[in-house]
DNA sequence: ATATAAGGTGTGAAAATTACACCATTAAAT
DNA sequence: ATTTAATGGTGTAATTTTCACACCTTATAT
């Protein structure tokens, strides 16, 4: 994707740290390199910003052109500016990681010729990733996992309706810890954020489980009164 | 400073937020700009960052260059890229700060011409300052209150004897809150990272207090055992 | 001696966290 | 019809943490 750098001695780009949740397991998207350096090496969906775009715009469109996906919530989470990191020039990269539902994404197609294509693939069976993004995915990873003890992260990977057992998977997951049933559900409940559904899970073999919502309004309420207080 | 921009279409630079506590109130290091834009105005070191060094390389130079100060632990806490945030061109900056004692540093003295000197400003009489500096403060200022709940900064801000009541004085000026006297003794003394010497403070007219010492062998113990367990 | 200014200390109530085990419900298989 | 397999759903007691709150002590200056 780099095959011509931008005609300045240096450089900025984005990378994009995509998670998503399916079958019990977290995912990170990557993409199949098209061109040198790393050609068919997986790697994190990322490329060069524009001159004339912010660094948010930026991440945006990227991810777009690579993966398909659009108007991710994306944020920040670090800046990597080793000297060597990229075999061909000083490049600066700004790392951006979002949390996704995987299900009832529309698939993934990528627009620039750049990547081959996308694909998700298990935080837990990683191979070495192109240029330094082994070390970008750890770094996010290693923040975010933090940042899930007091943001609700978490429900932007599951579908809009979940049981409480899927959420408490996705914790163990990310956590990579197993937790107590009771006490996560009572915890959780507590907090008064999660709308009981009259709506019970379908379609599986045994006692289907309420569904729940997360309720965003609510839980910006709670988060607001205990920042003022 | 930047009277001349890079001859590349866009630049890196590092802009550098240095805490200091001294007299009971939190401070943050200035420089008096010397050059256009913005000559004369306030704000915070910071300068372009070289095609050879790293980040993290050129926040340290760059700090002593503007100020005279080396070596500090300073770390990355956010990347700004905003297209016009910069009158002469794209300059996407990335915040640094660090947290030092302010009494036994070695005097001020940029070395650069481009700072006509540094200064120590108490940040709760800040005025406008520099390009969008007074927002990278903000930001900045913002990440290290709540990263002061759960990691050590305040003792980089202390000398290294120090007693009970200017530790809360500390946290209380973070924070911009008060704080109980017991509890907060109590709390602090329970973790057992802080060393009580036979030393007590002294040329005060009053009762002369205990010192203390952060003992940072003992908190990375209690620290990492957390961690694994 | 006395006035001043900060140093230093403990307890009880409330809230949050942790550990822990069994019956209920459903669909599929027999 | 009965059994089996798999997950759903629930409560309590002990422990730990947090919070609110007031008075005597000590050193110095006058």
């Amino acid at each position: 994707m780099e095959e011509i750098l931008p005609t300045f001695d240096s450089a900025f780009s984005i990378d994009c740290l995509i998670f998503g949740f399916d079958a019990g397991e977290l995912k990170i998207l990557l993409i199949e390199r098209n061109e040198e350096p790393f050609k068919d090496w997986l790697a994190l969906p990322g490329y060069f910003v524009k001159q004339d775009e912010s660094l948010d715009d930026a991440a945006d469109r990227i991810l777009y052109e690579l993966t398909g996906l659009r108007d991710l919530p994306m944020k920040q989470f670090h800046t990597f500016g080793e000297v060597n990191r990229h075999p061909q020039g000083r490049v600066i990269t700004v790392g951006y990681y979002a949390l996704i539902r995987i299900n009832g994404q529309k698939e993934l197609r990528p627009i620039s010729p750049y990547a081959r294509k996308a694909i998700w693939r298990s935080v837990n069976d990683l191979p070495k990733l192109a240029f330094d993004h082994s070390e970008i995915f750890r770094k996010g990873f290693g923040i975010i996992r933090k940042r899930l003890n007091y943001q609700p992260l978490a429900f932007d990977l599951l579908p809009e309706k979940f049981t409480l057992t899927q959420l408490q998977g996705l914790y163990e997951a990310i956590l990579n810890k197993k937790l107590d049933k009771r006490n996560f559900r009572k915890k959780m409940l507590s907090y008064g954020f999660l709308k009981e559904l009259v709506e019970k899970q379908k379609g599986v073999s045994y006692r289907a489980a309420k569904l729940y919502k997360f309720d965003r309004r609510k839980y910006l309420k709670i988060f607001q009164s205990e920042m003022t207080a």
